[in-house]
RNA sequence: CGGGGAGUAGCGCAGCUUGGUUAGCGCGCCUGCUUUGGGAGCAGGAGGUCGCGGGUUCGAAUCCCGCCUCCCCGACCA
């Protein structure tokens, strides 16, 4: 008799099986307050990971963290009209606090460009000063009506960031070299996630912004997840803030702004698209646990051999745990790392001790096999960039796969219902994009002919790729 | 806000139609023994204002009235 599935499998409920990889995986869990979630240990240090990640390249790219308060004054919202109008609906707004209503109500942020443009404000008075190069991580709040943990929670965490240019032309370049060089690298790279990157219709645009664009996954149902997006805000909000400076000819210019960020709900991007009906896959450049070591039984000295490989695996970078409860099955500790998603196996019994060797599972390929012991480390180490490569290509395959190429509106639906669908802007155009979001699609973004991120959204030849949406 | 469903142990549920011993089951948890190479077995044990308030009744998880909350599907969205 086979036993009944650890998880519901994904071609059952495929909400259910997230749900159920939230819970078995340890990653995290609802909070008191609908919409909330708690991050959980193992959970947070994926969220870790991607920071650290995030944040070096952001560094590298030239942007400097700081931090801008919670509380926004709501008089700072309403000075953009697309903006108040886009956010309003979703704010917390605070009007009763130390015990009597306050003057003037202020919101928890949604976003931070108010804020931070008001500040920018302050400090551009020169050419010299820009260009102005901020980001943050912090927490942000909109009150969501349909909360899915990771993937839309009325609070979440993420980075923003925030910055000023002399000209279009500057901004305009930071934004495509923070949507390349930081995220699409990050998701591709670490995440191995092979986003479609690409521009918004003017109907999926960030309320406020000239121009959006966007990193999309593909999940494991065949919809789509928004990853992260890049904004250029044109002088929009420089004309809200009064965000100027004087030009080397000494003539006082507006500022071009721009905006991007990425949230917990990649967390949530890596489960829907490396998991599978055993749990988690989490690709070896991110894991917080790459490999983990199991002592099978505390028998002749392996635990305390366990427990020098994975000193040994420490001490050669790898980030390791070991896992040495003896008095649990080992049946339940693998199904338990396996729900966990950590790439590497190393199981260490009186066997293989004999042998002089480990015996090594890697979860993405699922193969098992005995390696000596004197050459684990080297091993371990193939086997990572093994299972990353492979990860990659999977999800890359899958996500051609399930991208049919159609001609006509109907089509698109038809498409729809397993996967994406990619067909010529100029056949659809915005009244076919209003006629599908009727029925709950949506065009993630445009392309361009060549795969790069078109200019203009009325540029000749320009490819919408549509799909379902989280 | 529209349409569906559900509130009983940490989680998942049964019991309710037809009111009646001490409210049950699975998983999980605790203790002990035996186990441990793919989710261990046995024995013992802890754990409950049956969502809230009222009503009917000798007696309510169960019937009646009111309220609250949560979940799922849509519209909003990183």
């Amino acid at each position: 008799m086979a036993k009944a599935p650890v998880l519901t499998p994904r071609a059952e409920d495929f909400p259910r099986w997230y749900q159920d990889v939230l819970n078995k995986a340890e990653l995290a869990d609802n909070g008191p307050v609908r919409g909330t979630m708690v991050i959980r240990p193992y959970g947070y240090a994926i969220w870790e990971r991607m920071q650290a990640e995030v944040d070096a390249r952001i560094k590298t790219a030239g942007a400097q963290n700081a931090y801008f308060p919670l509380f926004i004054p709501e008089s700072y919202l309403q000075r953009e009209a697309e903006h108040v109008e886009g956010f309003s609906p979703e704010l917390a707004v605070v009007t009763h606090a130390g015990g009597k209503d306050l003057e003037e109500p202020v919101v928890v942020r949604p976003t931070s460009e108010t804020v931070i443009g008001e500040f920018m404000a302050k400090w551009t008075q020169s050419y010299r000063d820009l260009p102005l190069l901020l980001n943050q991580w912090a927490n942000v709040v909109r009150w969501e009506l349909r909360p899915r943990v990771f993937l839309r929670t009325s609070e979440f965490l993420w980075q923003e960031g925030h910055t000023a240019h002399a000209s279009e032309q500057d901004a305009r370049a930071y934004a495509v070299r923070i949507l390349h060089e930081v995220y699409e690298d990050f998701m591709r790279n670490v995440l191995a996630i092979p986003v479609v990157v690409g521009r918004k219709t003017a109907r999926e645009r960030f309320a406020g912004a000239t121009n959006t664009m966007t990193c999309e996954a593909m999940t494991g149902d065949g919809k789509a997840l928004q990853m992260g997006t890049s904004h250029e805000l044109g002088q929009n909000f420089a004309r809200a803030f009064g965000i100027e400076f004087l030009d080397e000819s000494g003539v006082r210019q507006l500022a071009w702004t721009t905006s991007w960020g990425v949230s917990t709900r990649m967390v949530g991007g890596l489960i829907m698209c490396h998991g599978d009906d055993a749990g988690l896959q989490v690709p070896p450049m991110l894991a917080p646990v790459q490999v983990v070591v199991l002592a099978v039984r505390d028998e002749g000295g392996v635990v305390e051999r366990c427990r020098r490989l994975a000193e040994d695996l420490r001490a050669a970078g790898v980030r390791v745990e070991l896992d040495a409860r003896t008095d649990t099955s080992l049946g339940r500790r693998a199904t338990d790392w396996e729900l966990k998603g950590v790439p590497v196996r190393l199981e260490l019994g009186p066997r293989d001790l004999a042998d002089d060797a480990v015996t090594l599972v890697r979860r993405i390929s699922g193969t098992k096999e005995s390696t000596p012991l004197g050459a684990v480390v080297e091993a371990v180490q193939m086997a990572l960039v093994g299972q990353q490569g492979e990860l990659l290509d999977r999800a890359l395959r899958r996500r051609e796969d399930a991208t049919a190429q159609v001609a006509t509106v109907e089509e698109v639906v038809e498409a729809a219902r397993s996967g994406w669908a990619a067909l010529p802007w100029s056949v659809l155009g915005p009244e076919g994009e209003a006629a599908l979001a009727q029925q709950g699609i949506s065009v993630r973004c445009l392309v361009g002919p060549d795969g790069g991120v078109p200019v203009t959204d009325d540029a000749a030849d320009l490819v919408a790729v549509v799909a379902r949406a989280y």
